[in-house]
DNA sequence: CCTTTTCTTAAACGATCGTTTAAAAAGAAA
DNA sequence: TTTCTTTTTAAACGATCGTTTAAGAAAAGG
């Protein structure tokens, strides 16, 4: 190989490897880590199974190279929010509703994406907080723990009487709400006999926001009342 | 067999059932549908493959009647705290905290059972509604519909102003929160350095219902104020 | 050109899956 | 006991899994 390791090595490969990382990402989509296999995943992308452990080295690398190639682009997106609000705010404490919809917004985005509503891949994202694979945990760690942090110093900032535990608490609780909203939204649908619409992904988390923020805003207040 | 359908039959073989259906809550809590074989569950229960499938039909079968195991009585329990708090409440509309209590205190008790904090029963239960496996549809209806109806008409009942639509969107926001809080805890957790504790359920809940209640009261306050 | 590295491929390996078969064991009814 | 049904068991069936091997094709460097 070349010594230029910079160089973008959009050469060759390359597009075998963004072959395999769409057709895993289709197929664990709609049935699952366990439910996908190796051969599937070879014949939707016109490779073969070999090639996809060349590339990957394993079912379960694939597995960590899907995820993390999908939620990296939402995650900075996140961070630029977050950071256009704090410049906005010129150093004030940001309000929970504007941290929260940083920490929202994108993953809808996302989910809106130009290729029709494919909003089944954040049902995938809520399967991987769930399937018991142990191997996802380095995963979640790695992908989202800077992140946690991040966001929890601007809620430590726009409620400096809080109670450290009580803030992580409902930090929790947003982000399994949005995780839960997200990953079960296609069946819990149903049972609104047809009202909530499965289309309308933007709709769903402007609803969202406005939930996680005031379900953050009664816990907070409930348990330590503002003084200020 | 005789003719006394009635009798409770606890003669012989329900033993076995039962055993089959602990072993398969353990092993399927512990690692997916699709990650235990039935081969690990008959050793687990000390009986025969052949057994399983003499007795539930399919691996499907066994998941199915595992899971209609496990939450019915669950969902037997909310219906007597919303009897019980329509009884005392003497014909008045219900607080949504009291009916979101309803909804969230029995699982909570669930995952506090006897035998040691098996919050990992409620992991499985979430996992049941990520899981690809398009039969569980069918089992969630059977099991679900008629109580989301149930707490639908009281939360009508709650909020006479309030668009049909809205009222949906928020109880299936409260339902995700409850599935996303509890199925995600083990994962998310962590993300707090340690001071989510694993072991308190019953606190988990509690502060669960004060933020399912307060984020449903701000998008419902938030859309239509009420008049009254 | 030739050499070397990178990538792709067909074929096979060993293991394990859900399910079924057929016969023996256990229980209930007579 | 004898007869009939229900339950348990060992063994096997056919299919499919993730992974590896080994050889060839393609690309890169000289």
């Amino acid at each position: 190989m070349m010594a230029e390791e910079l160089k973008k090595s959009a050469t060759q490969a390359e597009g075998t490897k963004v072959r395999i990382l769409t057709a895993a990402e289709h197929l664990f989509t709609a049935r699952g880590f366990a439910g996908v296999t190796m051969r599937e995943v070879a014949r939707r992308s016109a490779t073969n199974v070999a090639s996809a452990h060349y590339h990957f080295g394993s079912k379960e690398g694939l597995v960590i190279e899907m995820l993390r190639h999908r939620i990296a682009p939402i995650n900075a997106e996140r961070l630029r929010l977050l950071d256009e609000a704090k410049y906005q705010s010129g150093g004030q404490p940001l309000e929970p509703i504007v941290i929260f919809t940083s920490l929202l917004l994108p993953i809808g985005q996302a989910a809106t994406g130009s290729k029709g509503p494919d909003s089944r891949f954040m049902q995938l994202v809520g399967r991987s907080f769930t399937e018991p694979a142990s191997f996802l945990e380095k995963v979640h760690r790695r992908l989202f723990q800077e992140l946690s942090d991040i966001f929890m110093v601007e809620l430590r900032r726009s409620h400096p009487e809080a109670q450290e535990e009580d803030l992580f608490w409902n930090l929790h609780f947003v982000v399994a709400t949005m995780l839960g909203a997200l990953a079960n939204h296609r069946r819990l649908a149903p049972f609104s006999g047809g009202l909530c619409k499965d289309k309308d992904v933007a709709e769903m988390i402007q609803r969202l926001i406005v939930f996680a923020a005031g379900g953050f805003a009664s816990s907070i207040e409930n348990i330590k009342p503002r003084s200020n």
